[in-house]
RNA sequence: GCGCCCGUAGCUCAGCCUGGAUAGAGCAACGGACUUCUAAUCCGUAGGUCGCAGGUUCGAAUCCUGCCGGGCGCGCCA
């Protein structure tokens, strides 16, 4: 266990206080010397040899100021520097690069190896309520790989949101209703009645995979007597719990369409928008006129001819509860990339109903599975489909995850299976996971050797002068600006990215430094110290993506 | 036809939202590094008309327009 400890030598710093603070001295530097009112952009450099912030100010004063971005940069620079800042310096052609005192960073690394649950979480909290929906996948069979997708990215979306100090609620909206629950029933029925030797014909658009067999022959031998169509809803439902659950991805809230339905909501939804003028009647049918509030968005059916709602209205409906009876500021919905006309759809009925700007809906585009380079092909009429399991058997929890989130969610991804199989360098997973694993093997190795956590924690950081050792803590220093800027953009490929790179300073510096040398204990100390803050950053990174960080490899 | 997404090194991709410093990684290729805390590692070499053409700008992979190529979607299905 470790002990807290008061650091005295040196504060928390926070790391979007001190851009904060860069932004503002920028400002009053602007003012005083050119009389200008700006918001100077700080942002980080490509490189981390520019520094650890950097801002083109001087560029966009060179009109005003009629002077070259050098000259301004230069005069800019001349002043006390602000806290925190150990040195502005002028480069390229009138940049002006930031670093972050040695001090400061030192206080950094002992607070995060004094309070490792905490790093990178920002406080205070926002006051955000968001709700974030995914996967929602029909429980009519087995779910596939890009349900597999949004998991991975709906989750670690949520996991980053919730980091980044907002209020979460994750949520898979159940559709246990509707015309498609119908011919699932109806196709698990006359499968039940052909292993009864009966001759029953699966329904037109019914389902036809074996997997209901299957389920059919486990109902009959089950004996139970529960209606065989809520039976099979409950028995598919429940796979998909599992499985989501083996896979890292749980929800807060599973939100059942059949309940919703009868709550009262739709009808009420639907008088408004009449009430509104937004519907009329057409070929028997109700219509929403979407063209109307939004020109490249098209009219589309509410209330069917046969008076059936359509999936369209419980949907406007559903998103309408989200924010009038549960009370979210801001909802993110991600849908496949067939889904991508209803986007619009919806987006529109929310600003119809007073709610505009709200609702985001994602679109996470498709995967393609990828072996021997090629692509297979999955044919759902053949039954040739790759199911989420199957998938986790394949390759596992941790390579999948990462697979799926180390792309760009609106990317089409190609998902080489061999790559994802392999445990060998060539799999950027392990090469992250055994940065970690060997942190813990040094630390073990050293405790062994008779340093003791106490010791670490009271380390003296200025021992560490290597170029190695300042890129490994200013790399780290950038962890909780990745997490804000993931939520922020709703990106989580930035994560796996960035740890990519984490480990592989870290790797870099292992190679040219020893860290345990009981010859040089005060040195060994400050490096178990960076190391254990390397450690808890990748750790607690992996976590948000839902992969696992074993001690071991 | 309309809409969405993609086009950056041989391959897989970052960077684009918010325009600026020599366009970055990984894999594959070639050459090196283990008596010392995990070689699932490291170092080096080579590899690019940023799909094409215009435009805006002091400055464009990044913003705008038009093309070309690839994927997907355009139901009183959900």
């Amino acid at each position: 266990m470790r002990k807290p400890i008061e650091i005295k030598k040196y504060s928390m710093m926070n790391i979007f206080k001190t851009n904060r603070t860069i932004v503002d001295w920028l400002a009053g530097r602007a003012a005083e010397l050119y009389d200008v009112d700006v918001v100077p952009d700080v942002f980080e450099p490509e490189s981390l040899d520019f520094g650890d912030w950097t801002t083109n100010l001087p560029f966009q004063l060179a009109r005003v100021a009629r002077k070259s971005p050098a000259d301004i940069a230069t005069e800019i620079v001349d002043a006390e520097l602000p806290k925190n800042i150990s040195s502005a310096e002028v480069a390229g052609a009138g940049y002006i690069n930031f670093r972050i005192s040695k001090d400061a960073l030192a206080g950094m690394v002992l607070s995060i190896i004094s309070e490792p649950d905490r790093w990178g979480f920002s406080s205070p909290e926002k006051n955000v309520k968001i709700q974030v929906e995914f996967v929602s996948a029909n429980p009519t069979g087995p779910m596939n790989i890009v349900s597999a997708r949004a998991a991975a990215v709906g989750s670690t979306i949520a996991n980053a949101l919730r980091t980044a100090g907002y209020d979460v609620s994750t949520e898979f909206y159940l559709n246990d209703a509707g015309n498609q629950i119908r011919l699932l029933g109806e196709s698990f029925l006359a499968r039940i009645e052909q292993l009864r030797g009966k001759s029953a014909e699966i329904p037109e658009g019914g389902y036809f995979g074996e997997y209901l067999l299957d389920y059919a022959r486990e109902y009959l031998s089950s004996g139970a007597s529960e209606n065989p169509q809520e039976w099979i809803l409950k028995k598919i439902t429940s796979e998909q719990k599992s499985v989501l659950k083996k896979f890292n991805t749980e929800f807060d809230v599973w939100f059942s369409e059949r309940e919703f339905r009868s709550s009262g909501k739709v009808e009420e939804v639907l008088s408004r928008l009449r009430d509104g003028e937004h519907t009329y009647i057409k070929d028997g049918a109700e219509w929403f006129a979407a063209s109307k509030i939004a020109d490249d968005v098209e009219d589309f059916v509410l209330v069917k001819s046969d008076g059936e709602w359509a999936y369209g209205l419980v949907d406007i409906a559903y998103h309408i509860n989200k924010f009038e009876e549960r009370g979210f500021d801001i909802v993110y919905t991600i849908l496949g990339p067939d889904h991508h006309g209803h986007r619009a759809r919806l987006e529109t009925a929310m600003k119809a109903l007073g709610h505009p700007d709200k609702l985001k809906v994602l679109i996470l585009q498709q995967v393609n599975l990828i072996e021997n380079g090629e692509k297979i092909k999955m044919s759902k009429r053949a039954g040739k489909i790759i199911t989420m399991t199957e998938l986790i058997d394949d390759v596992g929890v941790d390579a999948a995850r990462y697979f799926f989130l180390a792309r760009k969610m609106e990317a089409h991804l190609d998902f080489d299976l061999d790559l994802a199989r392999n445990t060998s360098d060539e799999n950027p997973v392990y090469y992250i996971q055994y940065a970690y694993a060997r942190i813990r093997s040094i630390i073990e190795f050293a405790q062994n050797k008779g340093f003791d956590v106490d010791e670490i924690v009271q380390a003296d950081l200025s021992l560490l002068q290597h170029p190695e050792e300042h890129f490994l803590i200013r790399k780290i220093y950038k962890y909780p600006y990745t997490i804000e800027k993931t939520a922020r953009n709703l990106q989580p490929h930035i994560i796996p990215f960035y740890l990519y790179d984490l480990a592989k300073l870290f790797h870099d510096f292992y190679t040219k430094h020893r860290v345990v040398d009981e010859n040089e204990k005060g040195l060994s100390v400050a490096r178990l110290a960076l190391i254990d803050a390397v450690a808890i950053t990748i750790k607690n990174g992996l976590k948000i993506c839902g992969i696992s960080a074993p001690d071991k490899m």
